[in-house]
DNA sequence: ATGGCAATACCCTATTGA
């Protein structure tokens, strides 16, 4: 069994990618972000097409999210129940057994900013809902973009992130407060290669360079967790004309 | 050594991303 998580960076654009993408990688579930269009605009088709069911929640110009699966996905939430949420950023699903949830967090902007104290609301609404969310579901996973990199080691120069987001101890304590609630980072279950990233900048040469974030993640529950076989960043996607600046992330499980 | 991007909306320059 394999789920994966990426940001397109507009669904738009990046529908024949995720088309060749799913042709070559026939996982059971993926989740989108950034999919950047309005419900009567998601591509439902074409994903069809491809084999998969698909349920969309997105908006204009910003955001959207998307859940794909081979198989119907049941009893569909849309964003965070008990956050009242003008942005469309989560959408969960049950898959076989599995209950999915994919959400792209906010990005916070700067530390000082109106867009951080969103993402610190955000990110308590997210850790309650998900406390009883876990409860229900025992075998469940967590993926997305988390706009996060938990460790210094996430960070091509965690020097010069001091002061901004994603590596703040605020959101990295976000970060562990979803470990705590028995939820395990799939990427550091197994051994990786040094300065592995999810992300880099379309500028400065961020991806020739290798100068990126891990912020894209996939964490699963204990039920899970002995479940897990192996968990991979697909970096040839970044490679491509015209790439998101998102890799996707993979878990296979037994 | 430095700086180098992309997508969207709306009206061609601004905003946002991370």
């Amino acid at each position: 069994m394999k789920f994966a998580t990426w940001n397109v960076n507009s669904l738009a654009v990046r529908l024949p990618q995720l088309i060749d993408w799913l042709n070559a990688n026939p996982v059971d579930a993926i989740v989108l972000q950034e999919t950047k269009l309005t419900d009567d605009k998601f591509p439902a088709q074409a994903i069809n097409d491809a084999g998969y069911q698909v349920h969309w929640f997105g908006q204009k110009t910003y955001n959207g999210v998307a859940l794909l699966s081979r198989t119907p996905a049941q009893d569909i939430v849309k964003n965070i129940t008990g956050y009242a949420d003008e942005q469309a950023r989560l959408i969960a699903g049950t898959v076989g057994d599995v209950r999915v949830i994919g959400a792209y967090f906010p990005n916070g902007q700067a530390l000082d900013s109106d867009k951080f104290v969103y993402k610190m609301a955000w990110l308590d609404g997210l850790r309650a809902w998900l406390a009883s969310e876990m409860q229900q579901h025992k075998q469940l996973v967590l993926m997305g973009d988390f706009n996060i990199a938990p460790e210094d080691r996430d960070c091509y120069d965690p020097a010069a992130f001091v002061g901004q987001t994603h590596t703040s101890p605020q959101e990295r304590a976000h970060f562990q407060a979803l470990l705590d609630l028995g939820l395990t980072d799939a990427y550091r279950m197994f051994e990786q290669p040094p300065k592995s990233y999810s992300w880099w900048d379309y500028r400065m040469l961020g991806f020739q360079k290798n100068k990126g974030l891990r912020i894209d993640h996939i964490l699963v529950s204990e039920a899970l967790k002995p479940r897990v076989t192996a968990c991979t960043i697909d970096r040839q996607m970044r490679k491509l004309p015209k790439p998101s600046d998102h890799a996707p992330v993979i878990v296979t499980l037994d």
